[in-house]
Formats: C-alpha cells, structure tokens, sequence
DNA sequence: GTCTATAACCTGATAGAC
DNA sequence: GTCTATCAGGTTATAGAC
C-alpha cells in the first residue's frame, strides 16, 4: 500500500519476475530465488511475507495500470474508434518493452496469486477485455471497422498483444516506433493487398 | 515408440493434460492426479514411467504433427502464398479444436520437458516458425502481401493462432467454419475497412 | 493392476543467534 | 539484515504384498 522506497525488496521482486518468467511461479523455489540473489531463503522474509506476495506485487499493480488506462482511453470523447484502438495498441506495446518480466509473470502465472487476488485479476481482466470490445463495436457502428465476429477479434487481437513480451526477449533493442507501427497494422489492416 | 492400444494409459494422459492446462505441470502432482483417476499415485507407475513421460506423450507427437503439416504446405507448389497461409490457419484452428488441452500444455509447459525433448521440441519450433516465414517472403515477392517486418509479423500471427485454446475453453461448441472464416480475417485482412 | 509403506529429497516458512 | 537450524508437510518414485 504504502510507497516508502525499498531498495532490496524491489530487488528482490525484480529477480523473482526474471526466474517466474523464465522457469514458472512454481518452478522457482524460495532458494533458488535466494541463491540468484547470493543470500539465504530465511533472509528473503526480512523483505517479503510470502513467496505469494512477491507474486501479487508484481502481478496486480501492472493489471491495475492496464485497467485504468483503457479505461481512460475508451471513455474519451475526442477520438473515434480507430484512433483509440490505435492508442491501446501503443500502450501495449510501450508497457511490454518497460515491464517485460513482469507482463509474462501477468500471463503465465496469475492463477497462483491468492483468491483475493485472483478474483480481483479476473474481474480486471473481464473489464479490460468488456472496453476493449466497446471500442471494436464503436468502430463497427461509425462504419470504421469491417463486420465480424468481435468475440474472437478481441481475442485474437489480445493474444497477439500479451505474447508480445515472448518475441521482444528474443529481439532486444528494438525501435520503440517500429514495433508499434508494426503491430498497429499486423491488427488493424492485416497482411493482404 | 510401439502403437500398441492401452486404454488406461491414454485415460491418465487425458486427465493430466486436461489438469496441467488448468494448472500448470508443476502444480498437477501425482497425487492429484491420481485422485482425479480415482487410484493411488503409486498405481499410475504401472502405466508410465514417470511424470515426465506423461508431458512427452502430451507434447512432442503434437509438436510433430504441426513440423511435418507446415513442412508439406510451405513445400507445396501449387499453391500461392495467400492460399498457403489460408490452409496453416485452418490446420491451427481444427488442431485446436480436437486437442485443446494438449495444445494448452504444448504452448504453456514445454520447459518442463527432459532436456532431450526440449531441445528437439525447440527445434522443431524453430523449423515451424522458420517455414511461416518463408511463406509471407513468398507472399511478399509474389506483391499479394504488403510489404512488411516479417519477423513481427510471424510471431504476431502465431500468437493468435498457439492461444486460440483459450478461447475456445471459453466459448466451446462453435461453428468449425466460422471460427476458420474469423480467424481467417483477422491475421489476414485486419479489421480496418 | 492396485494397494500400503517408505525412501530420499524438496517445499514455504519460522525461531533465535549474531 | 543475514545467518544456522529446524519444522511440518509435500514431491517423485520404488518395493513388495495381494
């Protein structure tokens, strides 16, 4: 809750996010997470309470920064459907470079967090997903977007957007306009001529 | 290796993929899914040797099976790029439809593979991807596709397409022909008008 | 083919010395 | 803030009775 600086436990969290992303939440011992970070396991809960809690401080604050902001986007008034789908793909993509580690965390292991969490990620997620499609159904109606099936378009789209972090471990370094050029017309206008 | 029919055997291969999908392979012990089998997990050990080898049988044939269909698609010479692609989006949606769970495990726990496996899965990953991309090359020099970052493009595409399973657990019993159709247009010919 | 019992080890977490 | 020692329970896998 409170934001006091913490230098070792954010160390501790980032180490974590790195391991879970690579190996899987369960895969990652207390001690292995320990000997990456050249202490003992007992040491860690000087810094955290749970192996849980490390986990939901890399998970939740991410799923709320992504709740809010499409949230803001899909609610604004000045931009029509295709300019907001355009925006939300570009937060994607900048969050993905930023938090790379931790968005796969997101992903791969949301159903280990405690119940509390996970139904309140699950809720998160639902939102997300419910503006995301209003936006889709906006386009269709001001003629912007062809017809289809908005279910599996919002899915479709979703997937390539969360797995992103997948290929950006594999090409570092890329031009942050690039990438977003790229997935803006990988979504929006497709590969044919 | 032998194709020798054994009931029990595929019954425990089923339910544990259908729990690892759920849960994660490192989540699923043996216990659980013997409880799940109704028999003890010691009793599993009379169908297969290890845990292990129940993720291999899950994983690598599937695996297989996707390398070799790309393989004779991409090699096809009958076919133009456009038609090429059409045919690798129908082959991922019908696999997906018919072996959900497998595909789950396949996409979520192929690290937990024996190192042999992995190795050979990762290549067989590195080959699929390899024959998707000559296929937009083609495309591309053939003018039926834009011009474009293949590189984000292939893993763009395939991100749809390995996670399709998601949606599908949440929206079974679709029509096989409309989901190929949608998925078609998405990875194709985008949403813009 | 399933059971009980058990081996050998790993798990998250805590107590208390320094 | 890190350590050693330890707890209570879970892990995969095996041995041997039935």
């Amino acid at each position: 809750m409170k934001k006091e600086p913490n230098q070792r436990r954010d160390e501790i969290i980032e180490k974590a996010a790195s391991l879970f992303q690579e190996q899987g939440y369960r895969a990652v011992s207390m001690r292995k997470l320990a000997l990456h970070l050249d202490i003992k396991a007992s040491s860690l809960y000087n810094h955290i309470n749970s192996k849980q809690e490390i986990l939901s401080e890399i998970v939740m604050e991410l799923a709320r920064d992504f709740t809010i902001h499409i949230q803001s986007v899909s609610r604004s008034l000045n931009k029509n459907a295709g300019e907001k789908m355009r925006e939300i793909i570009e937060m994607h993509v900048r969050v993905t470079i930023r938090k790379t580690d931790f968005l796969a965390c997101l992903n791969n292991d949301w159903m280990h967090l405690g119940e509390k969490d996970r139904e309140e990620y699950i809720e998160m997620r639902q939102s997300y997903e419910s503006d995301f499609r209003a936006i889709l159904e906006e386009g269709i109606q001001q003629n912007q977007f062809v017809k289809m099936d908005k279910e599996i378009a919002v899915f479709s789209m979703l997937s390539s957007l969360r797995t992103f972090y997948l290929w950006l471990k594999r090409n570092p370094e890329q031009d942050e306009q690039h990438l977003i050029d790229e997935m803006n017309r990988n979504l929006l206008d497709g590969i044919l001529k």
